[in-house]
DNA sequence: TTGCGTGCAAAGGTTTTGCATGGCA
DNA sequence: TGCCATGCAAAACCTTTGCACGCAA
């Protein structure tokens, strides 16, 4: 759509990061560190002016974990269709890890609540909260 | 648990307010805009607090429409046993409205996740967003 | 040369925190 | 009286925006 008519150095170096960490999560923060270690002079506002827009083209999937940790991103590959790839969050409420979940029988979440309620599930969006198996473990030990 | 051992104006004002607006969702300004109306006086860091405690007590169900708005809060009635009521709540990207949604199908996702996966769904927490059937097909017509 | 891309710094908004004061028990 | 709760203001946090400059085409 409103891909930008120049190319320039940020945005080659921008991409190529991406294209590396393909299918990760990262935020906006640890793609500046990653430059800022290489002593590779990429402002913070042009980080945030890529990633939106790669959000807005589909190639980048944008997650909300929690309202005061940084949003997430995820590269998805080249542009192509946005939902081709089928995973789901869970946050961990304990030790605060994201697992990135790819299941067929949650996949047909989406297609009950499509059929059954008329909603359409928004993946990129939804994450689970609860505890992840070694803080169960834990919280069980110490006597829940 | 750790359940405010002093019961003040402030606190009994609040629990008030949440009990008026139970299964509606609010953020922390809708409650300070409430009393300041009224010209109570309520301090923002008084609210939170309260806000924040009664989420760790389960009472209060929070979560993050959009990580530039703030957070809303529902308010699931007295703190007695957090889960005794097994309902989930779908929120709509559309037009904002938030469904509660009690369904089997939905609580086997729960057992799951627990047996195949070892994560442990707090359905408090846990809000799944995407578009109900009125924004589904007012999307659709215009093109989607 | 044109005008988009960049980067610094400052602003934006929500939530948290420090600290002195007030109020419950 | 002891200690928690309160509230103001400032801080913290991530992200966006204003503006001047640089650079691609």
């Amino acid at each position: 759509m409103n891909k930008s008519p120049y190319k320039t150095r940020q945005q080659e170096q921008l991409l190529s990061y991406l294209e590396e960490h393909k299918g990760e999560h990262f935020t906006a923060e640890d793609v500046r560190l990653h430059f800022a270690q290489k002593e590779i002079s990429l402002g913070t506002a042009t980080i945030y002016r890529h990633l939106e827009r790669l959000v807005g083209e589909g190639c980048l999937n944008k997650y909300v974990i929690d309202e005061h940790s940084a949003a997430c991103f995820e590269y998805t590959g080249g542009c192509k269709g946005p939902q081709e790839e089928q995973h789901f969050h869970l946050k961990c409420e304990g030790c605060g890890c994201l697992i990135h979940l790819e299941c067929d029988e949650l996949c047909q979440i989406r297609a009950h609540l499509l059929k059954s309620h008329g909603f359409e599930l928004n993946p990129l969006r939804t994450v689970f909260y609860g505890l992840c198996a070694d803080c169960r473990q834990k919280a069980s030990e110490t006597g829940d």
